[in-house]
RNA sequence: GGGGCUGUGGGGUAGCUUGGUAUCCUACGGGCUUUGGGAGCCUGAGACCCCGAUUCAAAUUCGGGCAGCCCCA
């Protein structure tokens, strides 16, 4: 396998390849096949969202995929946001439409016409939604397995509140589900208020999730945004409240993509292949039984260990493919499975288990009843990449107080006044782009650039 | 947005300069033998991205398309 420090395009494009997690040989550009084991772990990943989604009371909904030009074109900056990357569906059959239909590119124009039927009074409020849904948007830059694809895996999640203040609160609650979710994925992030010239078109304000990637970028993996009443005056969406006066809507959206399965493939994995969190593993222990005498009582005791597992809801495996275990150990450890047992002669005489964690080399021997105990060897896994990651992610992200510095090859922080010729001059000289302020760091510092006041931002190459 | 490179069995490749017979590794099917860190032998099947041009003849030359990769803004 290539190597993951010395060229990470090449061992990211091998990795996706070799553990089957994504085809990209389809005709067209920027959509992959999702494979069965990728498909599982980008499940596994809605599943977590669902959870802490449906926890925080939001309902889940699915719209349909296209959106007609009347609907997207609602005069407003918003849709010039996308104008230049929409599919557009133009013929039935052999009949040009009279009204041409786009791929949603993300669902605001198609979830925005209806909330004025289903949103009539204070009580409607706080109003929830989500959907996991495939958009579609016609990239024209270079394509990348999870990165940037055409079509998209998207969880967006819209909000309706009757005010300001209560749709302020929701970007709280936001960051609250983010918070487990990224903890259950190991990594490690920067919150960053985006420029006012890179956020969501129609947004008051946008806030992404920014993580340090192998090959000195950043990668985007969310981002929550503010719509206060923008929307809501343009779809005329409003509410009766408690007086009896119509009052516009504030809202806000959640996003989320296969990205977060990229950041997990190229944060955590190493020259071995992938390493999976726990939580989204398919298989969080595979089972190799070692061939020789009494392969019957092997297999035997090796189900016995399996339907153990079973019943604590682990996801569990035995691998009775014709190949050797060496073969087995080497293949699983690419394929990223938290745990390995190996079960042979030597446990069955001692009715032991001997345990490979996938982030170390040792190998353990358990007993039995150690099954009980089958959660502490999977968080000892998580606890070792959540270490790595945090280390990786810390000395990705370092601080500068000159340009001298500007061109070192990670993400900086640095003090930035907010101006636009600044970070332009920031971009010419380093290719680095303005990611935005550090949400909740309110320190204070002279603007690297032009001396001016500024606040603590976060510049770097993007994905 | 601009520039460059590359498309050969499933994957990786040789062949391309100088047009004529497509190489090897790996993976795959069958068989035997093996199995505690990527087993071995026998055997079988499998490829020149698409369209057009030049030519007696194109994987090879030329044009276009599609796709993949890299660099710069």
């Amino acid at each position: 396998m290539e190597n993951k420090k010395e060229n990470f395009s090449e061992w990211y494009n091998e990795i996706i390849d070799l553990s089957k997690l994504s085809d990209k040989r389809y005709a067209i550009k920027g959509m992959n096949i999702w494979l069965p084991y990728g498909l599982k772990l980008i499940h596994l990943i809605d599943d977590l969202i669902r959870n802490y989604s449906d926890e925080k009371n939001f309902n889940e909904v699915s719209f349909p995929v296209l959106i007609s030009r009347e609907q997207l074109e609602v005069e407003f900056e918003h849709v010039k946001g996308f104008e230049n990357e929409i599919y557009w569906v133009t013929k039935g059959g052999n009949d040009k439409l009279d009204i041409d239909l786009a791929l949603r590119p993300t669902s605001e124009s198609a979830m925005y016409t209806m909330f004025p039927l289903w949103i009539r009074s204070h009580t409607d409020l706080p109003f929830k939604i989500y959907q996991i849904v495939n958009v579609y948007r016609y990239e024209t830059k270079h394509t990348r397995s999870f990165i940037r694809v055409r079509e998209i895996h998207f969880y967006e999640a819209h909000t309706a509140h009757v005010n300001y203040d209560d749709s302020e609160k929701q970007m709280k609650e936001y960051l609250e589900i983010w918070k487990k979710l990224s903890d259950d994925l190991c990594i490690y992030y920067s919150l960053n208020t985006r420029p006012d010239w890179d956020k969501f078109p129609g947004a008051v304000y946008s806030i992404a999730f920014d993580t340090a990637m192998p090959g000195s970028r950043s990668l985007q993996v969310g981002t929550i945004h503010e719509y206060g009443e923008n929307f809501a005056k343009n779809y005329n969406i409003k509410y009766l409240d408690g007086n009896g006066n119509l009052n516009y809507v504030s809202q806000t959206t959640f996003g989320l993509s296969e990205r977060l399965l990229a950041a997990v493939i190229g944060i955590h994995g190493d020259n071995k292949g992938l390493i999976l969190p726990y939580k989204i593993a398919p298989v969080q222990v595979i089972i190799v039984p070692i061939p020789g005498e009494n392969y019957d009582k092997i297999m035997d005791y090796s189900y016995d260990i399996i339907n153990k597992l079973k019943a604590m809801n682990i996801r569990c495996d035995i691998d009775k493919r014709d190949f050797t275990p060496g073969y087995k150990f080497n293949d699983w450890e690419m394929k990223g499975a938290p745990l390995r047992f190996e079960i042979g002669g030597r446990e069955l005489s001692d009715h032991g288990i001997t345990l490979s964690l996938r982030t170390q080399k040792k190998k353990i021997k358990i007993n039995y009843d150690d099954l009980n105990n089958i959660y502490d060897y999977l968080n000892m896994v998580n606890n070792d990449i959540k270490n790595s990651s945090k280390k990786f992610f810390d000395e990705n992200l370092i601080f500068i107080d000159s340009l001298d510095k500007i061109n070192e090859d990670k993400m900086v922080k640095l003090y930035w006044c907010g101006s636009k010729e600044c970070s332009d001059k920031i971009e010419n000289i380093s290719e680095k782009a303005a990611l935005g302020n550090i949400y909740s760091e309110n320190s204070g510092g002279k603007c690297i650039v032009c001396g001016k006041d500024g606040r603590l931002s976060v510049f770097s190459r993007t994905y």
